[in-house]
DNA sequence: TATTGTTATACTCTATAACTATA
DNA sequence: TATAGTTATAGAGTATAACAATA
């Protein structure tokens, strides 16, 4: 399989040049913005980016929760926070409420609303990832899933 | 392992929260930003980014492209392309050569600089890599690699 | 008419620095 | 002194629209 790449290439198509088919730097970012592009176009309709949605899920799954704590679930800085709940907070699908406990903090709320379309959302998303892992058989995607989970892992609890 | 997530979590860190831990999307994209910031890091003495990098590494295998075959191979829009060479070009790493058989086309080459730059790139890229990918086996970056490749050739050959 | 490269512009995601108000 | 949230600003990576030169 040592065939020169070459700009005269008879298809045309070359979705994995040879050259960066050891990087996993090249494999990881264009899988990650293939998958990001079509969940983010599925959501367009909602009016939902996919880290908005990931948001949604973290509220959902884990209760209401301070900036500061769904920003070390997510793994943003605070100042994306800020942003990333403006946004949601102005369509009314989260709200903010100053804690009795440490009145520095907002608790952030997942309203009805919210709820109801991260329903939608996640629908739409679970149907785009289907799409995207159609190539890979279960057992294979589920092999893929732990060795990403083993990396974050990994990378999450060491500044490596 | 349904322990409810909380913003009370004992210890803190949560690398991988269970509601997003099924998301290929979420998954990919936290890898990949790892990986990214890994290696833009490490060759940032170079005032190399890792595109850079991976536009000079298509150049040096499959010699020298014109923008377009490039951007094909890279999969990035030719708007950006212009940008990327343009800087390529001013730290003398490539140089534009308009192309005789067509004249519309630039023919882009590695200068010297540029082979020498890549070589050391790739070295602090790779020992970035190894550092990435150590909580696995060589056979299960191996399988990563393969799954990803997999994934890779079935949506650059669909518009699906 | 279609394609190659270019420019001007803008969008997404994300962060740094400096600030306010609590703790 | 440190932390939660905020603001203004900026950077990386990428794209769309309109244009010139050439095919």
């Amino acid at each position: 399989m040592a065939r020169h790449e070459s700009e005269t290439n008879p298809d045309g198509i070359e979705p994995v040049p040879a050259s960066l088919s050891d990087s996993a730097g090249f494999l990881l970012n264009r899988a990650a913005r293939i998958i990001r592009e079509m969940v983010s176009e599925a959501l367009q309709p909602l009016g939902l980016s996919p880290q908005e949605m990931g948001l949604l899920k973290l509220l959902a799954a884990g209760g209401p929760s301070t900036q500061q704590g769904l920003c070390t679930k997510h793994n943003i800085d605070r100042t994306t926070m800020v942003q990333l709940v403006d946004g949601l907070e102005e369509r009314q699908l989260v709200i903010r409420q100053p804690s009795s406990a440490d009145r520095r903090a907002n608790l952030i709320f997942l309203t009805p609303r919210g709820r109801k379309t991260l329903s939608k959302a996640s629908r739409l998303a679970q149907k785009q990832q289907q799409r995207f892992l159609s190539p890979l058989s279960e057992p294979e995607w589920e092999v893929l899933r732990q060795h990403l989970i083993k990396l974050l892992e990994y990378h999450g609890r060491n500044e490596v």
